[in-house]
DNA sequence: GTCGTTGCAAAGCCTTTGCAGGGAA
DNA sequence: TTCCCTGCAAAGGCTTTGCAACGAC
């Protein structure tokens, strides 16, 4: 049986608070905020747990390595700022996936990464 | 000023045979053929050089790591099929990045990953 | 002969794992 | 008390780097 320490609960509190992709580091420095000798092996187990039970979700991306985000929100595409190197959440999804593949083909899921420069970046 | 060796040779060869995107693996092996002394470190620091002339780019895929493809191609989505393992190069693109980002953002460039059953692998 | 390149080994990240102590139930 | 979980340290992949020897020019 699954028990409740201090630590699993300051980082599923992490991920409740969260509202974009958090990395590795972002999640044990926020983690040793609520419990000090937080450690990131302890971290690293306690992702691979909440991925397993799907309440999280681990995204490979392409510049800034793993990120993490709760399954509980709906499929969005990533966009990370060249400028101030932020990875930003984007409602919707704009790629047909029958349309993406060719014939014979079966797509199950997806993945879009774009990258540019963000609103708060412009000037 | 550069030089011409067999490995680096080996490597720019590889890539003009090459139909699908490589892992570092692939490479290594693949050179290995011509140049059997061939090491890993030389493989990695003419892929760099060739990431930084711009022959070559760098895929960061969510599954199966690295990999690297001539740039000299049209842009194209990856699809990943999860029973051969394989990744293939998609013809053309289904995405219009004018509106897969919100008011505000510029898109410069995008990446595309598509996860499911490839042709090969459907009965 | 010069100096860019290579192979080898060591070192650096990121992530996982072994282990003994600690703590939830 | 039980045994899951944690912190620490060591180890595993992938990639980079230091260094002396090699070889293109």
């Amino acid at each position: 049986m699954e028990r409740k320490t201090a630590q699993r609960y300051a980082i599923e509190r992490i991920f409740r608070e969260a509202e974009q992709p958090l990395t590795v580091d972002e999640i044990l420095r926020s983690g040793q905020r609520y419990v000090p000798s937080l450690d990131r092996a302890t971290v690293y187990r306690n992702l691979k747990l909440m991925v397993s039970k799907g309440q999280i979700r681990r995204v490979s991306h392409p510049c800034v390595g793993a990120l993490f985000e709760p399954t509980n929100r709906a499929h969005h595409h990533h966009f990370h700022c060249r400028l101030c190197n932020h990875v930003f959440e984007l409602p919707g999804c704009t790629l047909d996936e029958k349309l993406a593949v060719p014939e014979g083909f079966i797509a199950e899921q997806h993945e879009v990464f774009l990258f540019g420069i963000c609103s708060s970046c412009q000037m």
